[in-house]
DNA sequence: TTAATATATGAAAATATATTAATATATATT
DNA sequence: AATATATATTAATATATTTTCATATATTAA
């Protein structure tokens, strides 16, 4: 067997599937999608565009927050949300090139 | 409230998603990497290079190719996988770049 | 101070994904 | 033909994620 490259940097790519976990769900990727749309929304805000319900909605949503890809702020009853890291919209752009048969 | 900028394309994201959640997971990706640095390699190889179990990698495999990211080859006894889409690569590389803090 | 609204929390239930183990298949070698 | 090797398949099990629901908390308004 001929030797293989292998350059793989395994806490790298531990640390990548969990960035991408995080984002790999349609509701998750509509919220990074929105939030890269507009600079900073409430959760109703985002609950009324994705008819999701409040709760789930605020799960995915304290999720994302603690994964590092969302941040918060309070301001009287609401609480908005901004993306944290601009660059997951990249990732997006990124699959929209990627053409994958199925 | 505000009217929302809403340009959403629901099934662009259910993709998206779905080739998300198939990258999403250190194996998967190592498989990626490695192939990215491989122009192709059998499930042997990346068994040794891995050390994962032969069903487990199998599994993988089929799973990704199923999915249109990998393509196979059969040769002899041993069957060989590339990367189908090498812009998956792309994935990895927005992710490095990207730091979120957890 | 009561009521209304926005958001969060926690636990249970539902669903999906990953892993293992045993075995099958296909090809090559003797 | 018998054996060895590489890969795939299947079903069972383990584990993780998503969703739901009921309820809590915090803030504002009446």
């Amino acid at each position: 067997m001929a030797t293989i490259a292998y350059q793989i940097n395994k806490e790298k790519l531990e640390k990548a599937a969990f960035i991408l976990k995080t984002v790999a769900h349609p509701t998750r990727l509509a919220i990074v999608d929105l939030l890269s749309q507009n600079e900073k929304l409430s959760v109703n805000d985002i609950c009324d565009v994705l008819a999701c319900e409040q709760s789930l909605l605020s799960h995915h949503l304290i999720n994302m927050k603690l994964k590092g890809i969302l941040r918060s702020e309070k301001d009287g009853l609401n609480v908005f949300y901004s993306l944290k890291e601009r660059d997951v919209m990249k990732l997006i752009e990124c699959i929209e090139h990627c053409d994958c048969n199925y």
